[in-house]
DNA sequence: CTGTTAGCGCGTTCAC
DNA sequence: GTGAACGCGCTAACAG
């Protein structure tokens, strides 16, 4: 069975292809009265205009890509959704793809935008040779980076206050009253780790309270991490800090299966808290600081549209709040 | 700067058009010679065909759409994965949508299919109403249902193997010789719910072994019905069971959860289980039965691009296998 | 084997 | 206000 055309609708209505074509396109030109006849006809016989077609003469293909590493994808389902959500309140869809590696990231990119699937870009953990994104610029494809700020390459980005997120959250250990406090931090070139880390420093310098560098543990951001040093921290014979600030989830997670096998119980034991707020440790109890992924993927949806139509001086932050979460783990 | 197409391929390498469209499409009418230069001419020009005006002939769009409701988008990011593999094996590309409620994803879909966005459709948890469906195939758009099974509505789908895995699970947990155990189960409602239930019980049976009527515990999936149905069971002074299988793995944590509070730990105490192998309970070392949501996409793809060939018959179920995960919880 | 011709379904001039 | 003619970039006959 065919599809029906533009010009179906026109011959059903008595019209011109052209004046279909207009009042498709909201065109001004055209009485209110064959506009309402013709949205009839187009309702009743079940018309849409047709992508491709539309698509060529446009040069817009009212879609927005999200490219993921492809590790992310539990993170991933997060920001397509978000972005999803404000492409579908703009007439968009979202196409989504996921890489393995650096190298296939830069083909499936050049084949979107080559083959012009896509009007806009939207990366997850922007990481592109400055030569490439130079060459995207070239092509005309706006790109927007999600979670690693790239502004100084001038793409516009949105990622996490993680600075005041972690302050907020080492705060709230400091006002339990926890002066002893061991860091778990995460690997050494991680953007949002070290971020994370200074916060939490920053925080404890207020409150008049010096964290010694032995506790400054430093993880990679698996949970193995965190059973590692949380080992460490139980098996070094000296004493155990009051609590325990982890820069992600997975870490705290990790230290409370550790501490759970020998017996001990957060916040009883030692207090511990999080950062991510990942779906698991909202059952675990772990205090934590939430990173709205949906969110994020909402505000970069928005500054793509955004960027399509022209509205953005290409570098632009977007900074999404991080929202303390507290449960019990904390001493609460 | 506009982007090259085949016209300027055409002039670039002293041919015609439709020579470079032969090219493109991999027509044996082409000598090697005259292949091979212009396959020289469109790399170093860095040439991609357009999709748009290629779709408006061919009638594909080489895109998969895949619905999703909005709830399951961490589940939804791994089916994404899935599909997108085998969908960049063969050249297409995933288009990903998330409903709201029954009506819009009605809407969504028809949409898709007006539009010619998408050759096929996944859809996630599928629950149309026949009629529509029946609208579907008049208009030419496979598609494939994930999760719950539709084949008796001639709809070719994807699911779980509930039964074997739950009967593997069972079996290993008769093996460490509990004999006393407490089944969490599922909403009544629930397809999965109901396919795991009846492979416990019959894996008891076959074991002789007898599970009394107050052993069946009705929950909804969700960690706070485990909770409720593990508080109530330690609440009522009866004899505890050696073991508790839940059906799925958020009512197993909120079990866990309150073990943990009470000062009880699996397997010690009780020994449990679960099912789905969602990313938390890794950490919690429960034994489960995992759901490789991953190759579900993968599986789900196939069949879409199996249909767009005319290979398949409507009806056809491709079940995946559940693997059955050992951890400490089950006294391993 | 290759070039020529004709649309695919739509948006956009340009006349009327 | 509306219709006719043209072109977006590509594939698919039809000739040669």
């Amino acid at each position: 069975m065919k599809p029906i055309s533009q010009h179906d609708i026109a011959e059903a209505s008595g019209v011109s292809a052209s004046t279909v074509s207009r009042v498709l396109t909201n065109s001004p030109l055209i009485s209110e009265a064959t506009r309402q006849r013709v949205r009839e006809v187009m309702d009743r016989l079940n018309y849409y205009p047709s992508l491709a077609a539309r698509s060529l003469v446009t040069q817009r293909t009212y879609a927005l890509g999200v490219v993921s590493p492809f590790i992310a994808d539990a993170f991933a389902g997060h920001i397509f959704a978000g972005a999803d959500s404000v492409a579908a309140e703009n007439g968009y869809h979202i196409l989504a793809t996921f890489s393995h590696g650096l190298s296939e990231e830069q083909d499936l990119i050049k084949r979107f935008v080559r083959e012009r699937r896509a009007d806009a870009l939207i990366v997850l953990n922007l990481n592109l040779p400055a030569e490439f994104l130079a060459n995207l610029a070239r092509d005309n494809m706006p790109i927007i980076s999600v979670g690693k700020p790239a502004v100084e390459r001038g793409i516009p980005s949105v990622s996490i206050a993680n600075g005041p997120g972690s302050f907020e959250l080492m705060n709230h250990m400091l006002n339990h009253g926890y002066r002893d406090i061991a860091i778990f931090t995460g690997p050494t070139g991680s953007h949002d780790g070290r971020e994370r880390l200074a916060a939490c420093l920053g925080a404890a310098q207020v409150a008049g309270c010096t964290l010694p560098g032995d506790r400054i543990l430093t993880g990679d951001f698996s949970s193995g991490s965190g059973e590692r040093l949380m080992t460490e921290l139980l098996d070094s014979g000296k004493k155990l800090p009051e609590a325990i600030v982890a820069l992600n989830d997975a870490m705290a997670i990790g230290a409370m299966n550790v501490m759970h096998q020998r017996g001990l119980t957060a916040p009883r034991d030692i207090a511990i808290a999080g950062f991510d707020d990942i779906e698991a440790v909202d059952l675990l109890g772990l205090t934590t600081v939430r990173v709205p992924r949906h969110m994020m993927g909402r505000e970069a949806a928005k500054l793509a549209l955004r960027c399509l139509n022209g509205e953005i001086p290409s570098p632009s932050l977007s900074i999404i709040p991080a929202e303390l979460v507290i449960r019990q783990s904390c001493g609460c």
